[in-house]
DNA sequence: AAGCATAACGTAATCGTTTTCGTATATGTT
DNA sequence: AACATATACGAAAACGATTACGTTATGCTT
């Protein structure tokens, strides 16, 4: 069998009335009398009346849906960003419809397009890693739909909002707080220099050094490609092998962080006495290691409403046909300082 | 500025032809000429047409989105279910809306309410913690609206398809493997007994230990309330001060597990020579901690992919009014086994 | 009593597509 | 020549809710 549907002709027919007024009587509209609205409630009540919102949606030129947009799902920092957007989405009655990239430039623009079929209010991305190119959002520009970039933004696009987190200030703290601590020769095991963020944290950590006067070193950075404890493990035997005097490791993630600390564990190098350890992201794993990691943590939640925050405000403004300003938010990290990067003397 | 979009109208107008010949021009009805195909498509390109899916939508009483309710993003197990739904749906031209109840019982029944009215053309849900009554699914059933229920699925409804994992056989594997690898008095860290899944895992643990003969005691059973790293730390150093013989140890899931296997390092155990240990989940850290855990995995991207294929199969069936059986997949678990339960001779 | 305000509702257009019937012209058949 | 068949398109009615305008009946003013 079918669907069926309980519309507001039904509710008409039976109580005598047009759906004019059963609409607005639903809505509590100031010109219909008590008694018709108590009739009209309790027949919807009792047939289980529910408005369609694809109907309402047309008429009313909106679909109370904002479309979501990231590289990647199965991640905490970007699960807990799409708790935060769908938080906000919550209160203010939204929707959130999501995509997945899988950090493809394709399946990004297929997804951008199904997203301005569905006539989302908004709409939140993050980019993917391949994307160099942003002709696919210019459907949403030129029919005024309100869009909001976080964590990996457009460097090129200019009339766009933007959340962000201070990568560079985050890596420049962690490092020069591995400097205070004692360390004399700090490696970085760093990520992918296509990805803005991997390049910020990459430039934080080399101010760092240049501004205390350290050594810089092209042998001391390692590239990793793909982000995972293994790299993590291999890239710190190599270091070591080949800079046995490396007293530090600053790594893009706590993955590689987690990584490089179990092998200079089997390796038996003390940690932070003989090498200390800062990594980023701050996972949740890392308090509780042995010895607890340092690491930059980043207000992934806080992150999703601000952009959703900001996406609100745009869509409101845009509906009034009020004028508004871009916004450029950057959210700071925060050092979170543990055991593996605690003063070399003070440690055990 | 407010929105402003391009029409089949539009198109129409411009082209001096009905708005019916543009639909079908696009389509590529074969009752319209190539020429007239291929000025649609001309104009259509040039202006950037995109089709209303709402408006589609209304007409074709469809929506072409799948709902997903669940009760928490942040979680590994969760995010990948998810990623497979969206692989699924993406493939099958479905959208997904997504909304998470935070384990709260209102919170479940205002987002199956939302998505209804958003007339979503079927429901994934895995239920939160506080549910125990179903009635919110009702306005899904009346409407012929298909249903599919995935890990946390509820026990007393019987018409609605089912997508779950092996709890109780992943246990009873992991416990009998312990057993097998000369274990003798096993703990077991186990969830809250209000959650299904955690009294599966539970039963499975009774009926390995019964079925080795081995003693059933109850002071070997310790609650998380929350499933956290701390508490398997705090458990296992309980359990060995109560036990100073316990030698093996099986939990909830790997955060308990690691928890543990921090705690008994710290108290100078040796794993899994003095205390086998292993979890469940099978997180990415799991197997390159020290030693590496032994972890019952579960198959979280195929539970989403099998649900959402489930659920599409059902759509489909809907529309084209024939019937279909609800299905109760039992997805199988997989024990990894790795050094921190292998044998205690061979151990180092 | 004429004029006006107000309360309470109805009519009908509208949103953008899809789809069911047509219809007109051209072509082919016998 | 009469008829059937295709071909290529159009008119108009959906889909369900919203809303700009009416309209009617009643009460009130002066």
């Amino acid at each position: 069998m079918s669907r069926k549907q309980v519309t507001l002709a039904d509710l008409a027919q039976e109580l005598g009335i047009s759906t004019a007024t059963v609409s607005r009587a639903l809505k509590d509209y100031p010109d219909i009398s008590p008694a018709t609205k108590k009739r009209v409630l309790e027949l919807a009540n009792k047939l289980n009346y529910r408005p369609n919102s694809i109907a309402a949606g047309l008429r009313k030129r909106e679909s109370k849906i904002i479309g979501v947009i990231i590289p990647s799902i199965v991640n905490h920092f970007f699960s807990s960003v799409i708790k935060g957007i769908m938080q906000v989405a919550y209160e203010a009655g939204y929707k959130v419809m999501l995509c997945q990239t899988d950090e493809s430039f394709e399946k990004e623009v297929a997804d951008t397009r199904a997203m301005f079929d569905s006539r989302v209010d908004g709409l939140l991305v993050s980019l993917a890693h391949e994307t160099d190119s942003f002709d696919h959002f210019k459907p949403f520009f030129e029919s005024n739909v309100p869009v909001v970039f976080f964590d990996k933004v457009p460097p090129t696009l200019d009339d766009v909002s933007r959340v962000v987190v201070d990568d560079y200030k985050g890596a420049f703290l962690a490092v020069e707080h591995m400097i205070q601590q004692g360390c004399k020769k700090i490696a970085h095991f760093r990520g992918p220099q296509s990805a803005y963020t991997s390049r910020n944290r990459n430039q934080g950590y080399i101010d760092a050094i240049k501004k205390h006067g350290l050594p810089l070193d092209d042998s001391l950075l390692y590239d990793c490609a793909h982000i995972t404890i293994e790299e993590g493990q291999s890239f710190a035997k190599e270091v070591l092998a080949q800079h046995p005097d490396c007293d530090g490791i600053f790594t893009i993630t706590d993955a590689v962080g987690l990584g490089a600390m179990i092998a200079l564990k089997e390796m038996g190098y003390r940690i932070p006495k003989d090498v200390a350890l800062v990594g980023f992201s701050d996972w949740e794993i890392s308090k509780v290691v042995d010895p607890p990691l340092s690491s930059v943590s980043q207000p992934s939640l806080q992150m999703g409403r601000q952009a959703a925050s900001i996406l609100l405000e745009e869509i409101i403004a845009t509906r009034d046909e009020v004028d508004y300003a871009n916004k450029n938010v950057m959210l700071d990290t925060k050092l979170q300082i543990r055991a593996s990067s605690l003063s070399k003397e003070l440690a055990v």
